[in-house]
DNA sequence: CCGCTTTTCCAAAGCGCTTTGAATATCCCA
DNA sequence: TGGGATATTCAAAGCGCTTTGGAAAAGCGG
């Protein structure tokens, strides 16, 4: 069914019902009823591809999946974030395109979206140090949020982001405050700027009580499970093992948890962990006290948040263009006075 | 830049740019290659929306992302799928449309892929028993392709499926061979076709040898690292505990061995347990022995097969429109013989 | 009832591409 | 050298919608 069959069908042109169906004061409200009535009926809806060729909006939003091409690696919180964004996108009646590429050469995905033309705005997702990207939507001129930020960049953008800083900062000052002193970080790989952030919240928190960052205690990789238990083996190998943790993701920390139980060790009681903990929905903690003491932040309401900023950028509303999520810190049984293990090993 | 705008730099009608860049034979090589190397030069690609209006065909496909109402989850197989199809997606030319909606109106979404006609096919996940989006589907008369089946259906569909009935039934029998006879299933919800028949070869396993299926040893529910944290606590408080435990998903299981741990138990010694593994990236095994003993099959190639398929189908190319996929049973340190506990217990 | 404004509707152009049918240029061989 | 076959190119229509500019209908005060 297609504008004119209901026109012809309506005894009307294909403006008006073009007009009515879209809401424009020019026609009767009579008519606009019978027009909505009938369309309903025969189930009309516009063609987006017409429609969008002559409105010149493609009323579709564009995201990058970057795959690891060394590792073939999906960042799991995606589908989180992609399910708060989907729900924002859906209200508003835009659809969601996604481009599954290396990460190697996302650049031409993003071109691709501007010469192409199937897309309204973009949202970029896990920036880098520094990230080309940005100036490269810049020039490109494509609305667009970052679901993080840049350090090191000079350009302007929009963005939402978790005050990591502050949550790892916070985190590590918790660890300080229960005696802990050799202190690991088990963190991402190191040119994401989240990774980064987290780094300088931990060594501020560090460095304020005079403790100079041990580099030998820092690690930065794949957060896979596997990941998390091997660098945790290694790590209480050492003569002089951390008696904390401090973990980047849920999934790494579940790696820890493997590595510490192996060795015969209680997480909560030898050693202690704290993990950045994006709230996913499968591995959302229960009612009762949660298993992992966490910065906690939703990924799926900043990928709502982000969702809306970037509508009301591409609407031309001037709404603030800059969100900054804080992080809770929830207390867990993962974390403990380090007193024990320092008397067991001292 | 657009087609006509090219056409007069180079002084050639939109007829025959249009025609070298889409590869027809009407057109000299030599033109061909200067209308190639302007198009280069200039950044010309033909506007999506104008082509698939002129053409009929929108170049995507759509998926249906559902997220459970109720529980507000999103299925974590999902990214890796979707990573698998997204491949294979660009490498065809094809964009992916995601519409993440409520559960509860999931028909909505197909019929308005329908109506606005903003896609040639669809990837339908998640079958449940008697499915009735597989009759929808039929109806609409768009392409799609199952990831998965859907039992007691009798009207036909294309499908790309894991053989979870002899995956289970497999790993049934190989924990009745380790002399295990009191085996859990922790199974998802039971109106999905994949927990139906995972069901379906567990049971046929323990009837094989005159075991009786127990249904207080049964479970169904959400895959969740909680569940399978209280479900196998309350198992394991029971006067008769199960030796073993058969999971259909990594998440759980992780929640499983959680339980298992924090009596003091360890897993392949006191307790068994096989998994299904979807082969997730961040859950990856390492290059040694796996954790857990598990029936393998990853979802990433289910969603490169099912892509391929369904261009195969989109493209009217008359190939088989089924496939099954047999999953490994791979073996890891999860599972050992069930004597111990028996003679801890009895 | 007339001339004016306002309301309601419509014809036609145009969004940027593909594709049909026709026109022109080139070729080959008698 | 001419005429038919073949190789190139092009003009124009059309995909289904929105939107500009205008026409017809209705309302209104004098």
């Amino acid at each position: 069914m297609t504008l004119k069959e209901l026109s012809d069908l309506l005894g009307l042109s294909p403006t008006t019902v073009s007009r009515a169906l879209n809401g424009y004061p020019e026609v009767s409200e009579a008519t606009r009823k019978r027009v909505v009535a009938a369309a309903r009926e025969h189930g009309y809806a516009p063609n987006t591809r017409a429609r969008s060729l002559a409105t010149g909006r493609a009323m579709a939003i564009g995201h990058v999946i970057p795959i690891s091409a060394k590792h073939e690696m999906v960042n799991p919180v995606f589908a989180d974030f992609i399910a708060g964004a989907g729900e924002v996108y859906s209200r508003n009646g835009y659809d969601m395109l996604l481009s599954v590429v290396p990460d190697d050469d996302e650049d031409a995905a993003y071109r691709s979206f501007l010469t192409k033309r199937n897309v309204d705005g973009i949202i970029l997702h896990a920036p880098t140090l520094n990230d080309p990207r940005i100036p490269l939507l810049n020039t490109l001129g494509l609305p667009y949020v970052v679901h993080g930020r840049s350090s090191d960049t000079d350009a302007p953008y929009s963005w939402v982001d978790v005050n990591n800083k502050r949550a790892f900062q916070r985190a590590t000052d918790f660890l300080l405050d229960l005696g802990h002193r050799r202190i690991a970080l088990v963190n991402g790989l190191e040119h994401m700027d989240f990774a980064i952030r987290r780094r300088a919240g931990y060594e501020a928190a560090l460095t304020a009580r005079g403790i100079p960052p041990d580099p030998t205690l820092m690690y930065a990789g794949e957060m896979t499970e596997a990941q998390g238990h091997d660098l945790t083996r290694k790590l209480l190998a050492r003569p002089d093992p951390p008696t904390a943790l401090l973990v980047s993701s849920m999934i790494t920390a579940i790696g820890v948890r493997r590595g510490i139980e192996e060795l015969g060790l209680t997480m909560g009681r030898d050693v202690s962990l704290i993990t950045h903990d994006d709230d996913l929905s499968y591995f959302r903690n229960g009612a009762d006290i949660p298993v992992y003491t966490a910065t906690r932040s939703s990924v799926r309401d900043a990928g709502r948040k982000a969702a809306e900023m970037l509508i009301d950028i591409m609407q031309g509303r001037d709404t603030p263009h800059h969100i900054m999520l804080e992080a809770d810190l929830t207390l867990g049984l993962s974390t403990g006075p380090a007193t024990r293990l320092a008397a067991g090993t001292g």
